[in-house]
DNA sequence: CGCCTATTTGATCTGATTCAAACAATGTGG
DNA sequence: CCACATTGTTTGAATCAGATCAAATAGGCG
């Protein structure tokens, strides 16, 4: 009867998944404080040009970071989840060079990055952690420039089904092979850089090659090994393995 | 009279563009040990897969990180000069998700991560400085996507451009509003996710506009504020204010 | 010179965009 | 519970940026 075992502060579960932790240090990591705030949908959390002195814990809720055009056209960098801190970069820069919002209502806690610095000068390991997070995030970044620079439209929506699925599968959020996805096609096309037209027309065709099936807003992977190989999906930039300093 | 000035150390002078050092970090900084060796052109440093127990100072050259699609498609990442180390990210990120290859004959200096995770723990803030470098990489990777999400090639080639001039300006390496460029068109291509023949024709177009001139692979700015207006170009995610702890 | 590689040009094709309209869904207020 | 506004999805047709294929030209350089 561990209660605590299903009770995993979220950020305890995250930094687990890559690094690990002693129990000293997952205390110092629970014991973090900060202000929690409900935030969205459709509605930023911190943008471009912004001087934060906080970063956000995501507790519950999709978030992502977009860049926007001058002439307003968005492209979405990375999609986040439970356990993310999405805005870890502004410990060390200064200012905000995208902005972070909410797909659906999400529940954030704000942590001053003095608490963190603090945690981090206590526990260096916990820094090494951090870093390393930051570091995973930068790898997602580099195979998406990869698909937005050599994969065509198909290609791309079929990678990054296959990384949202893995993603949200060490979440526990994926269930009979299906995940819910609360994103417009608009959404979709500004992550995958295509026009919202041609998402429709792309996730046809995957639909038609039997690879995924979508109901109200949930993809269901209906062909594992299919969607893998036309998305040329390798798990190793995820970086999943958990290393210890 | 002081010859020191002049003489500095890469990874010094890199360090003090984004990030404030003492003497004694200094002093700390250039006591880094390593072995020197000459790579390239056309080599790579390291590849994908790889497990590497150092890290590459560039002492001299021009090296890129790139990652290739199933199909042999190559996407280069990003471009790094005397100064920068590339792969400082395989401190905490055991195995190589892209490679690092040299463009033309570099100088590089291997430091064994023994040798760099010492020095961050008897210097905690150099471990700042460190991190923050490779956040700042992320921020270029997030540049660098909005481009090949949401920019067509003429913008994508004048923004880049500007990057170049900016970075290489900071080094000393522009003379007469003009760098060197060791890039082939097919390079090129492979940095802004064209084909070689559209690199030409792209190019044209910008030689067009009296945006700049190429002479013997040397890029000329001949109308910076033009050139700035079409490629969308704003430095500030290149984070070079320099920020202390 | 002759070889090799890079650049340039031309013609054609195609993946993706654009524009426009039809067609769900979902929600709101009467 | 219906009328209707609103937003998201789907379909069609025309167009375009960039890819592809192929060949010509221009540079290095032993």
């Amino acid at each position: 009867m561990d209660a605590h075992a299903s009770f995993q502060h979220p950020l305890v579960r995250k930094l687990e998944s890559i690094f690990a932790l002693t129990p000293e240090e997952r205390s110092a990591v629970v014991a973090l404080g900060g202000t929690v705030r409900e935030i969205g949908p459709d509605h930023d959390v911190v943008v471009e040009g912004d001087r934060p002195s906080e970063c956000c814990l995501i507790l519950d809720g999709w978030c992502c970071r977009y860049k926007v055009t001058s002439v307003g056209k968005r492209q979405i960098l990375s999609f986040h989840f439970a356990g993310d801190i999405p805005d870890l970069q502004s410990l060390h820069l200064r200012v905000m060079d995208h902005s972070l919002g909410a797909m659906v209502p999400s529940r954030l806690l704000f942590v001053a990055h003095s608490a963190i610095r603090d945690l981090i000068r206590r526990h260096p390991r916990i820094g090494d952690a951090f870093w390393r997070d930051t570091l995973i995030d930068a790898a997602v970044f580099r195979e998406w420039m990869l698909g937005l620079g050599r994969r065509d439209a198909r290609r791309r929506m079929a990678h990054m089904f296959c990384e949202l699925f893995v993603r949200l599968d060490a979440l526990g959020m994926v269930e009979e092979r299906a995940y819910g996805l609360p994103l417009s096609q608009a959404d979709l096309g500004d992550a995958l850089g295509i026009t919202p037209v041609h998402v429709n027309r792309t996730l046809q065709e995957l639909r038609g090659e039997r690879l995924i099936a979508v109901h109200r807003g949930r993809v269901e992977v209906r062909d594992w090994d299919g969607l893998v190989r036309v998305g040329e999906f390798d798990d190793t930039y995820l970086h999943l393995r958990k290393e210890a300093a």
